[in-house]
DNA sequence: AGAAAACTTAACTTTAGGTTAACCTTAAGT
DNA sequence: ACTTAAGGTTAACCTAAAGTTAAGTTTTCT
């Protein structure tokens, strides 16, 4: 395995803290804790960990809140986020869905199925693990500095292509969608029409080659090595 | 837009179907009924709906019935189901937990709140759906590449027959008749001709071979290792 | 501000994939 | 063995989706 995953606990029981960092730790996860939501938002952006377990019922800030407001901050847009609730709050779960929540455990919790359940979302999420440099196919991709290497020459990509570059081979061999495309690099709200991708596409084919920029009509498209 | 999830409701009044049908169909869902447990287990065979709503109350075949039957076939052993209950009737929410369903729904019915569930509960299912990778019988298949692999070599298949394979697939041994398969790749609505279906299957028995593709005749096709 | 670069759009072309239709083959039932 | 309905095959056709290009827009940079 490359790096130990990160969890970070947010409960304001200290007993339920230690039961799941035993557990967690156990497994080969690395934990780190807060007892409130306001302290759980400043390990997030500190720590920046793969996976947060949010209670719902906390004094203060509880974990709707702290929730939403985990999603606001842009690093930590794509972590997986779980909260902790009581059996048959069904209504809590419908607001925690809406809150940006990823899955729900209930308490009392199961070890069994909070660390299978943990395990298959890290697994979703994995692209957790992508290194800043990357290369695939002879292309060199290098994510801080927006810079791309083929064949040994560098090729300044503007913004978007350079965004759908790296989201394309962030998966190599994945079949990207174009609805996945523009909520990744558009976001959900902004609308642009479908022949925009299109061009970043070909753009990027005149650029890198034909070869790696493979279209699966009617479905999205997907970069190859 | 990928596709439109399908939604069964089951219920004896025609009055809560109607209001159902119009309010789901309004949030682009994919709507079909039935007016009791029996029928209900027969659209559900037919049209393997993604979502089922399920009342509780009727006369013949209740709710939990229905569900536990629903449970046992095997295309639909992840279907979603939700009961839809009197208020307060605890004693049958712990028996539907317990008969297979997933969620609650209280009369009366809150509009805005059922749309969320729903939304939740589609979400929600869609991860646990079924793996990404599949190896069938020499056979692989990826589903999140659209990629099929067959004795090391990749086939790049189109859409509706990667999208028939992995349905066949997705229960070997499972016969699946014409009207299975147009309701789950093409939607109820749309209509095409018998004969395209087997011209597809023709295409996947070329390209994959024929002795995995199996004709009952009258009945369907079905997908055998 | 002005120029340049990046991004989006629109209009048009191309094409892969999907569908159909016409005909052929097979197997179940008599 | 004959009939018949269901399924198989083929190739032509059609269409939605993707490719292309160039002309606007917006943004960024000096």
């Amino acid at each position: 395995m490359a790096k130990k995953p990160k969890i970070l606990c947010v409960d304001d029981e200290q007993d339920i803290l230690d039961l799941l960092t035993f557990n967690l730790e156990k497994e080969g996860y690395d934990v780190c804790t807060a007892l409130n939501g306001r302290k759980g938002l400043e390990v997030a952006k500190r720590e920046l960990p793969d996976l947060i377990i949010l209670d719902v019922m906390m004094p203060e800030m509880d974990g709707m809140e702290t929730c939403r407001e985990i999603r606001e901050i842009p690093a930590l847009q794509n972590v997986v986020i779980t909260f902790l609730t009581a059996r048959n709050e069904d209504y809590s779960q419908i607001a925690g869905f809406e809150a940006g929540a990823d899955d729900f455990i209930t308490k009392p919790i199961r070890q069994r199925l909070l660390l299978s359940k943990i395990k298959a979302l890290l697994r979703r999420s994995a692209p957790s693990d992508l290194k800043k440099e990357m290369s695939i196919g002879g292309i060199e991709i290098d994510r801080d500095k927006y810079l791309v290497t083929k064949d040994g020459v560098h090729i300044q990509l503007p913004k978007k292509e350079f965004e759908l570059l790296v989201l394309l081979s962030s998966a190599p061999g994945r079949v990207f969608t174009r609805e996945n495309i523009l909520n990744s690099i558009w976001g959900n709200d902004v609308i642009v029409g479908d022949r925009t991708i299109d061009v970043h596409i070909r753009k990027l084919r005149e650029k890198l080659g034909d070869e790696n920029f493979k279209t699966i009509k009617g479905v999205g498209y997907k970069f190859e090595a």
